[in-house]
RNA sequence: GGAGAGAUGGCCGAGUAGGCUUAAGGCGCUCGCCUGCUAAGUGAGUGUGGGGCGAAAGCUCUACCGAGGGUUCGAAUCCCUCUCUCUCCGCCA
């Protein structure tokens, strides 16, 4: 949510960065909604001061004896008023919210005005595609093949979009995850958090998942409580309505936690093998920073998700989102492609993105610094470090050999109890 | 699930037979003073959101005592509903 003051006198600004981003929203009944919103305090308040002062008078006047009762009914209609006008307060309010919600936040300056993922600039490629002398198999061929992914099985139990890991496969998922979440606790210096899988309608709409994208999530019949879609919620609710000391900051999270999406919309897409799932692991980097640092806690957050896949060894490519491609709450995205040999293309394994002030507006997350009074907004910072499923994948496609064998990349190897090679087994 | 107790500022903690409460007091914090340094002492200041005035510093009004309703001229205080926490009992991985 972008702030009201900001909203009522950068018009311009909004019209032109809703034209780059691509978005058709009608702002016109702003103005008189933000001066009707106004005009009423203004009248209540002044009709509140007078409750104030007399019911001070009346208090004064019984104390000394004397009759008040021509002041007490003259206030009741004075409170007659207040309550008129506080009734017809939150309908003004709940309005303008509305549309404040609708807005998209503001692209940060070095964001190319694009208008789809064609116009996503690379920034940076890393690791050498491996030239394979035979046709690499996708990996749910090499995951059946090896009896670690079962997606029949796992349509039985639960449907399409889901998969059943055993073996081995349950091993190597296992594996990933300690393996993430040693690197970012260990050399990136992120604190480990395990937090709720389900979160209520007031954290969903912290992080902006509600009210515009319900669609995606799936709600836990007759509770307030939906399933996560990705640790970012939880984990940005840690310090909602909290204000942080300026010494707390940077916070660096990194948590573990399985996914759920409804992927309503994305129908025919990706719909065999691990890559578009309804449930996923993920392992998620969230930052609370000062408002002068978020630019350079993004190149670090993104640094440290792109060494992950440095150390498992994996080719991949960074692409900036350009004004049409970007997220509704980002103002800076980097999403980090890995290669994909058999399909010949990189896929996003990893967002990472700068939300500056608009999460913490509306989760309400401040701070305050060591002089000079008041509060600010943190800047808040998410990415995956990284989405495990699609982790596997590019290990199962980059690392197999002709015989239908996978290499275990090394740093892996000792959260496989030393196993290098998954073979076939009887 | 049953019974009881509770929720007050950054933290602790008073305050409920409604009105001199502008939410006491303490801790912490900030800025002074004082003392070789530290500690102690001492003085002042110190919540959040919103509105208005102002170039600004600031001034001023208003709301906020878990959340939402209600009673009243007036609610931290009385009534109702809900949420969460704690104690005991029951059930349970």
């Amino acid at each position: 949510m972008l702030d009201l003051k900001f909203v009522r006198s950068n018009q311009d600004v909004i019209a032109r960065m809703l034209r780059q981003r691509g978005y058709d929203l009608d702002l016109s009944g702003f103005r008189s909604l933000d001066e009707k919103r106004r005009s009423i305090l203004a009248s209540l308040e002044e009709l509140r001061y007078q409750r104030n002062k007399v019911s001070d008078d009346i208090a004064a006047m019984k104390r000394r004896g004397e009759d008040a009762s021509s002041i007490i009914s003259e206030m009741k209609a004075v409170s007659k008023e207040i309550r008129a006008l506080e009734a017809e307060l939150p309908a003004v309010v709940d309005q303008l919210n509305e549309l404040l919600m609708h807005i998209p936040n503001v692209p940060h300056e070095s964001v190319v005005v694009g208008k789809n993922a064609d116009d996503n600039p690379v920034i940076r490629r890393w690791g050498e595609i491996r030239d394979f002398d035979f046709d690499p198999a996708s990996h749910w061929e090499i995951g059946e093949k090896l009896n670690i992914l079962d997606f029949s099985r796992a349509a039985k139990i639960a449907g399409s979009r889901f998969c059943l890991q055993s073996g081995i496969g349950a091993t190597i998922e296992r594996a990933l995850i300690n393996f993430m979440l040693d690197t970012h606790t260990k050399r990136h210096g992120y604190t480990e958090v395990l937090p709720p899988f389900l979160v209520n309608s007031e954290s969903m709409t912290g992080t902006g998942q509600l009210p515009k994208f319900r669609e995606d999530l799936f709600k836990v019949d007759g509770w307030d409580l939906f399933l996560i879609p990705t640790a970012e919620v939880p984990v940005t609710n840690i310090h909602r309505d909290e204000i942080l000391s300026i010494d707390e900051l940077p916070i660096k999270y990194v948590s573990y936690t399985p996914c759920f999406r409804s992927e309503a919309g994305s129908w025919g897409k990706d719909t065999r093998g691990l890559v578009r799932q309804h449930q996923f692991n993920k392992v998620e980097l969230v930052k609370f920073c000062c408002p002068e640092d978020s630019d350079q806690e993004l190149e670090s957050l993104t640094a440290d998700a792109e060494g992950i896949l440095q150390r498992l060894g994996l080719p991949y490519r960074v692409v900036s989102l350009c004004t049409g491609d970007l997220g509704f709450s980002a103002a800076k995205t980097y999403d980090i492609e890995v290669w994909l040999p058999e399909q010949q293309l990189f896929k996003e394994i990893s967002s990472c993105s700068n939300f500056t002030d608009f999460q913490a507006r509306r989760a309400n997350i401040r701070f305050r610094r060591k002089k000079g009074r008041g509060t600010e907004l943190v800047h808040t910072l998410n990415g995956s470090g990284l989405a495990v499923g699609r982790t596997l994948v590019a290990v199962l496609e980059n690392y197999q050999q002709p015989d239908g064998s996978v290499v275990i990349p090394e740093a892996l190897t000792p959260y496989m109890n030393g196993l290098s090679v998954i073979d076939r087994r009887e």
